[in-house]
DNA sequence: CCTACCGATCGGTAGG
DNA sequence: CCTACCGATCGGTAGG
């Protein structure tokens, strides 16, 4: 009797993995707005009103896709525990491993967009995760900068913004022509015009 | 009769000019998929098969948008008579000028992450403009390096693409939160770091 | 340009 | 009391 509660317990969050992973698409592919219950739960192969036990509401489910990404990212690269120039470089292996996974790519790229609606159920989300993503890579550049690994004349603040805004520029050229953009390489080109050679 | 065919036809430029204009502001508030015919007609104050009257379909009015756009902008800053560090800097100050127009910022940073799908009607649009405008700062940065002003070391395609992904991601920023971006400023300092100082 | 509609699909919830 | 759904349908809206 235990053995089968545990196992309708595994199921169901086996079930509930399975929705954010395919929300996680289909918000990608179309957006927050253009994205049906109906089709993510298609692809889970459930009906709707089934999706909607899992998760209450659209809105609901837009959230939790959002905070179980970044959750799961910040524990795989480790980034809230590194600093200066070494924050900066593991970004950029986060955006070179995000080449194997446009889906998520999309994602971001797509709900950033979309979400500077006031109005966007993930505005509030995206301009805190902006303000923390920016401040964290600035921290970054000024850890490199008392390193004296910053080349002078450079403000860190706009440095960290402008890193923040390279590699979501990158994204879009990216998903729209994989074959022609490296998104990784022109971001270690552009890193080391900012820090001093052999950093 | 003359008078009143002349009329006629005036109104009915103002009119697709007024649908245009509604279409511009709406599609970057929620992107093309979410936009109803019906909330621009009613913008614009005729029912939605009146404006269909003007363009046959949804993908059409998109386009128009997308292209008279590109054309107004072209005209007024004639980038195309442009080269070197010049083009650079007359794109710098269009982003200053989009500055005080978040609509038109909206339409862009949308479109161009929803086109990204490649079955969206406006996805070649954006495939081939992105090229344009990356080989358009490619060739300034080749023609700031051929003057002797581009820093040694610096790859000219490379930061032509970054320089546009800068934009780009710079945009997504200020639309998120105004107050606190000044993409002007921060697009101007690090284009400082490529191009030698006084340039 | 209008009203009057179509096939379909939307997010969400009812009872079972 | 719990979970994990179903078929059917709610009020509204999509492009045409």
């Amino acid at each position: 009797m235990t053995e089968v509660l545990v196992r309708s317990y595994a199921n169901g969050r086996a079930r509930r993995q399975l929705i954010l992973d395919e929300a996680t698409t289909l918000f990608g592919e179309v957006g927050y707005r253009a994205a049906s219950l109906r089709e993510i739960a298609a692809r889970v192969g459930i009906s709707h009103p089934g999706l909607l036990h899992h998760f209450p509401a659209k809105q609901a489910l837009l959230l939790a896709v959002l905070e179980h990404r970044d959750e799961v990212d910040a524990q795989r690269f480790g980034l809230d525990h590194l600093q200066g120039v070494e924050l900066l470089r593991h970004m950029v292996d986060l955006v070179d491993f995000n080449a194997t996974r446009p889906g998520i790519v999309e994602l971001y790229c797509v709900l950033s967009a979309e979400s500077t609606a006031p109005d966007h159920p993930a505005h509030a989300f995206f301009v805190s995760r902006y303000a923390r993503s920016v401040a964290q890579c600035a921290a970054g550049f000024e850890g490199a900068q008392a390193a004296g690994l910053l080349r002078p004349g450079i403000d860190p603040d706009a440095a960290g913004r402008a890193f923040v805004a390279l590699t979501d520029g990158l994204q879009v050229q990216w998903l729209l022509d994989r074959d022609s953009v490296d998104m990784a390489t022109v971001l270690r080109a552009t890193l080391a015009q900012l820090v001093v050679a052999g950093a």
